[in-house]
DNA sequence: GCGGAATAGATGAGCCTTCAACTACGCTGA
DNA sequence: TCAGCGTAGTTGAAGGCTCATCTATTCCGC
């Protein structure tokens, strides 16, 4: 009955007033319900998504997201740190992406003119053309399981709900 | 400007009518800017809640999810798949984990009387330990990452749309 | 009761992510 | 001009996840 989040109790325990550590803040039924959809709804569909893509496409969705995020840029290419950012990615595991990405010749790494330590990703004719056939099969798939299921009010409270929470979380 | 799961487009390609492939369905600009929100806070707040837990308690949030599924249920064991599929995870996934937990001394397996292939997953008192010491910690960042930034209305709106999704993603 | 399909779960290789060093370069002040 | 600190990025080891494969058991029809 008690969920997730909340330690399941024997019945409440005892509590003592004056008490000097603060008693959990636990959820209520509604709290956890409403919990636990977002929590296993966003689970399924980021999950479901990277899974269409990787499969038909051979391109993770963290994958997807970096050659994205160059594909926008002048010049499509950007710095290092700049793109891990834009990814909500570590620098150490951009790095290893990119890499990987190198390896595909979908990427490029160039040295930053202005900056002696700093290094540019470059997206390739081969990356972007990689890009282009895949962005069909994803948003294909981002109509199917999102968009399609909602109402415009919903899409209105995801995109409230979502912008929220970066206000909070940090856009950094 | 075009994002994320668009093809940055040099303009819109040519398209002949009757077209036999179909377009791609080309998300517009609010429906990009709600789908990143979405995205981004989404993966924002679950990595937060789990780097948390991970840092303050050493438990990581797929795990902790295990150490609840089987705390809440009569005799705190479960049949294996079931408890693979209460936590949305592979078979394969769950049984790794369950080795992990088991050298820990968290979880038990025990083998199934009615079906000689099952098995059953155990919670230990350890284990139980130490999911009432994790507890507290999580709830308090659920509380301070996401219900505390949120009016009632956008909680409901978060179970709506949570639960929307769900029934088209499926309770598996 | 027996042969074959289906189910439960384990296992290992390979990839991905994290974490903690580590290198290299730039910046600042004395 | 150089010492020291901060920043940019890389690296390798360790652990986690996925996928394909494998074993053991049950179920089903005959």
């Amino acid at each position: 009955m008690t969920a997730h989040v909340s330690l399941p109790p024997e019945g409440p325990a005892s509590e003592e007033p004056g008490h000097t550590t603060g008693e959990p803040r636990w959820l209520d039924a509604e709290e956890q319900r409403a919990w636990r959809a977002y929590l296993y709804s966003a689970q399924l569909l980021l999950d479901r998504l990277d899974r269409e893509l990787t499969h038909e496409t051979g391109i993770s969705h963290a994958y997807y997201e970096v050659l994205v995020a160059l594909s926008e840029t002048p010049g499509r290419r950007m710095r290092m740190s700049e793109l891990a950012d834009r990814c909500l990615s570590s620098r150490s595991r951009l790095s290893h992406a990119v890499s990987r990405l190198e390896e595909r010749g979908w990427v490029r790494r160039e040295v930053c003119a202005e900056d002696g330590r700093g290094l540019l990703a470059v997206l390739t004719d081969e990356g972007f053309a990689a890009l282009a056939a895949a962005a069909p099969v994803h948003v294909e798939s981002v109509r199917t399981h999102l968009f399609d299921q909602l109402t415009p009010e919903q899409v209105a409270a995801m995109r409230d709900l979502g912008e929220t929470l970066l206000r909070h979380l940090g856009p950094r």
